[in-house]
RNA sequence: GGGCCGUUAGCUCAGUUGGUCAGAGCAGGGGACUUUUAAUCCCAAGGUCCUGGGUUCGAAUCCCAGACGGCCCA
């Protein structure tokens, strides 16, 4: 016997043998025969009979193995058939006198040989360094872990058929870059053989998006990975999945009501509602979401007006006044950053945007008309969390030009997270970009939201581990 | 970065004051059983008690260091 045969022919879900079962009467047979295939969860052996339960994606099925209608060769593989194993059933379909939908099984295959045991079968799979350094073992003992993936798939799908709908093209930019920027992370660094350089896995796709939108392609939206070099924690994973999309002759308020429609979409194509439960409490969905201005939230949270203290060590101080943490070498921009973390993001459970950034926070959004230390900038919050950062982008050269000094200078005073200066980037840029409202959107962290799951390690089906 | 907690059989877990304390259930092995539903019954087997030091006549247990993980805080 093969354990490893390279094919089953003529197989169905378990649950649609099982439907076809549902209209008989205890201890009758369908006309016909059925195969069906999955792995060994349950048996219960009689001697000359075998009940075992199989499983596959679509549910579980009862297999009934007796001597008479098996003979003796395939009764003996499904009575020493392992726990794990993976066999396939042919046979009729029945009702057992208990009551139970079955396969009566006229033949048996062992698919594939299972070598070590599966989890506890009651217990489950309780360990949580196992769940993740094996999720094939969390996957394979819960259904409900099962569940929770197809929903991450969902709730991606969900976007994707919006953002398609709406006339947008998925592109696909360089993960690696000979120089990383959009975002105010530490990346990390690889190196190309043949070409005898350094390379950057990307912090962000924003600059590249951006170069789209200069050669027209107006709407355009990318899923992929980005990749930051920071410490993990129940919402960081130094590899994540970010939206972000790019709309010409939109701004900031267009993208504000367009990510509402969005998320609801796709809370809705996941869970089918537009209310989730969240930390036994629930979050509300339902456009519109409550906008406020940053600097008034700040200054409600914390007591601080940031506006007031542009000076670092002045801002500084007043933040030990009020009890946070502000460390000694952080530029101001990373101080109110941390005025933010603290203070307010913690309290916004309802969705929230956050509207107008300080400038020195934002070095990619256009500047406020009314207000030139201010720029057209949201942050979306949900669930204590930041989940979108949205902005009207900027498309003057010149003021971008001067934003990357900005950051150079932020980089001389000890920020190891400002980005370096893209000059190909401000080339483009140069050759003109329309107005542009950009959006980014935290895939992970909008997946643990529509699950109320409340570590980023239990929506990423690999996460990060120490080796 | 700090604090607390955890790590014992493949899985889930007990293990008292430092002394018959290497244990149970399930899984796996042998046996009985032709309608079971976590089937039942009998038998046998299963260990780097996370790692390394230390204290002690004696350590799974106490102390120190480390690894990995979880939670909380910053």
């Amino acid at each position: 016997m093969d354990p490893y045969p390279a094919r089953f022919t003529g197989r169905i879900p378990v649950a649609t043998a099982r439907a076809a079962g549902e209209g008989l009467e205890p201890g009758d047979e369908a006309d016909g025969q059925v195969a069906v295939a999955g792995r060994l969860v349950a048996r219960r052996g009689q001697g000359k009979t075998v009940f075992a339960d199989i499983e596959d994606r679509s549910g579980r099925m009862q297999v009934w193995a007796t001597l008479d209608r098996l003979g003796p060769d395939g009764l003996a593989l499904i009575a020493e058939a392992h726990l794990g194993d993976i066999i396939g059933v042919r046979g009729a379909v029945v009702r057992t006198r208990r009551g139970e939908v079955s396969v009566a099984a006229a033949s048996v295959d062992m698919l594939a040989k299972a070598l070590r045991p599966p989890p506890d079968r009651h217990a489950g799979l309780r360990d949580p360094e196992t769940r993740y350094r094996q999720r094939y073992l969390d996957l394979m003992a819960s259904e409900e872990v099962r569940e929770q993936f197809v929903t991450r798939a969902r709730a991606i799908a969900g976007v994707r058929r919006f953002l398609d709908d709406r006339g947008f093209i998925e592109v696909e930019t360089p993960a690696l870059q000979p120089i990383y920027g959009g975002a105010a992370a530490r990346p990390f660094v690889t190196h190309h053989n043949e070409l005898g350089r350094d390379l950057y896995l990307r912090i962000a796709t924003e600059l590249y998006l951006k170069r789209c939108l200069v050669g027209g392609l107006d709407k355009v939206y990318e899923i992929g990975k980005d990749f930051r070099n920071e410490g993990v924690s129940f919402k960081h994973n130094p590899e994540f999945t970010m939206l972000e999309t790019y709309e010409a002759y939109a701004d900031y308020e267009d993208v504000a009501r367009m990510l509402e429609e969005m998320v609801s979409q796709a809370a809705r194509e996941a869970t089918g509602g537009f209310v989730v439960p969240w930390k036994g409490g629930e979050i509300d969905l339902t456009p519109p979401w409550r906008r406020v201005r940053l600097v008034d939230a700040l200054r409600e949270a914390s007591g601080i007006d940031v506006l007031e203290h542009p000076d670092a060590a002045d801002l500084r101080a007043r933040m030990r006044e009020a009890g946070l943490d502000a460390p000694d070498d952080a530029p101001w921009p990373k101080l109110v950053d941390g005025i933010l973390s603290q203070a307010l993001e913690p309290t916004l459970v309802q969705p929230t945007i956050l509207m107008d950034y300080p400038l020195e926070l934002s070095p990619f959004a256009k500047r406020r008309a009314d207000d030139r230390r201010l720029v057209e900038r949201f942050e979306a919050f949900c669930g204590g969390m930041e989940i979108a950062n949205a902005f009207s982008e900027l498309n003057d050269p010149d003021d971008q030009r001067e934003r990357f000094a900005m950051l150079q200078a932020d980089r001389a005073a000890g920020d190891d997270e400002a980005q370096p200066a893209d000059e190909d980037f401000l080339v483009a840029l140069e050759h003109g970009m329309p107005p542009t409202g950009g959006l980014g959107l935290g895939i992970d962290r909008l997946v643990m939201l529509l699950t109320d799951r409340h570590s980023i390690r239990e929506v990423i089906l690999f996460p990060a581990m120490r080796t």
